[in-house]
DNA sequence: TAGTAATGTGAACGATTATTCATTTTTAGC
DNA sequence: GCTAAAAATGAATAATCGTTCACATTACTA
């Protein structure tokens, strides 16, 4: 049987992603995600050899949702520009739609390096270097200036985005929408770097 | 005598922040922290009352540090505009010439909330807002576009510097200095703000 | 339906580590 | 140089929790 697709193992990703969410990682007991799954302590052990794997799989899976989720979703832009302004507001609707997810990106993956010695976040690095794709596209079509240097324009912008997000999350009631973050952070950004 | 004027305390700080950074507040041993400050385990119990009491004084002291010469640093300036761009460099500058504190800050600092119930993080909540009162005193002077909303401008500028700073704290070796990436940050930023 | 493999259980284990505290060492006043 | 208070020590403690495993249950096959 592949794990992947057995209903125990995505109980045990979901309950995960809601505890560590709510406690962080450290904090999370695996009696605690076996109690919030259903299931017993020992019935993790059967999907996941230890605790850390349980964090790593999580990353995985909901990483590769987020870039399939954006890949379609520029995808559906020509424009490079019009592209950078689907990317902002995918982004944080998708942080308003998965704040779990969206929290534990936030707080556990940055300092997943502490205690995961080699684990070397790609698809991290892959959904940042959709931003600096889109920036060579539009210096290409000369729509974006040739002094913006891609490799910090992406970090920029998505930082941009990034502290939004964390205030987003960390937050109980915001002093604005999600379109209206979106769309100031585009109109900086945008008027920032075009011809 | 003043506890926070020991050599002892000072010692234990400084101790810390190198662990800390190292391998991440978890995975510290209090036995590391005392081997590091060249003390016993039970020192530190003499000065801090739990080991995240130490976490907390550290983030204390640097906050405010760094919140003291942000302040002194744009007070060089008249035109809120130079202040921004005085911001971005002393910014990255400053996590330049503090690695270990600002590996702290990037990682620990985030997901304090998470373990330490009720420990607000009032020097980071001043820092952000000197970004906001730059940015009210620009559109005051008309020098700042009245549509831009300052605090969601705060936190798109400073979402750009951290992400920078993240890069460069956890990265070995970089493209760029950080002159040309305040350069950069700056130029997007200050273009897409003012009128 | 019996037999067997796969899956699940949860109490017990053992390793870890923050914290304590009885004892020793240092400091300071005289 | 004596004494008492303060500071420092580090071995012992006690509590915590990830992981294991002997046993139980369920699913599958023929």
């Amino acid at each position: 049987m592949n794990r992947k697709k057995s209903e125990k193992y995505n109980r045990i990703i979901a309950a995960a992603t809601k505890m560590f969410a709510e406690k962080g990682y450290y904090k999370t007991r695996i009696s605690e995600i076996a109690r919030e799954a259903g299931i017993a302590d020992g019935t993790i052990y059967i999907y996941f050899s230890h605790k850390d794997q349980i964090l790593i799989a999580l990353f995985e899976e909901k990483m590769q949702e987020v870039l399939d989720n954006m890949k379609r979703q520029i995808g559906l832009e020509d424009d490079p520009l019009a592209k950078i302004e689907r990317f902002a507001l995918t982004h944080l609707r998708l942080i308003e739609d998965n704040k779990d997810m969206a929290e534990i990106i936030q707080v556990e993956l940055r300092q997943s390096s502490k205690f995961m010695k080699n684990y070397h976040n790609l698809k991290f690095s892959q959904y940042l270097d959709l931003i600096e794709d889109i920036i060579r596209e539009g210096q290409k079509k000369n729509l974006i200036k040739k002094e913006v240097i891609p490799s910090i324009a992406k970090r920029a912008f998505f930082g941009a985005l990034d502290e939004m997000s964390r205030y987003w999350v960390l937050s109980k009631s915001h002093k604005y929408d999600i379109e209206t973050a979106a769309k100031q952070i585009n109109s900086y950004f945008i008027h920032g770097i075009k011809t």
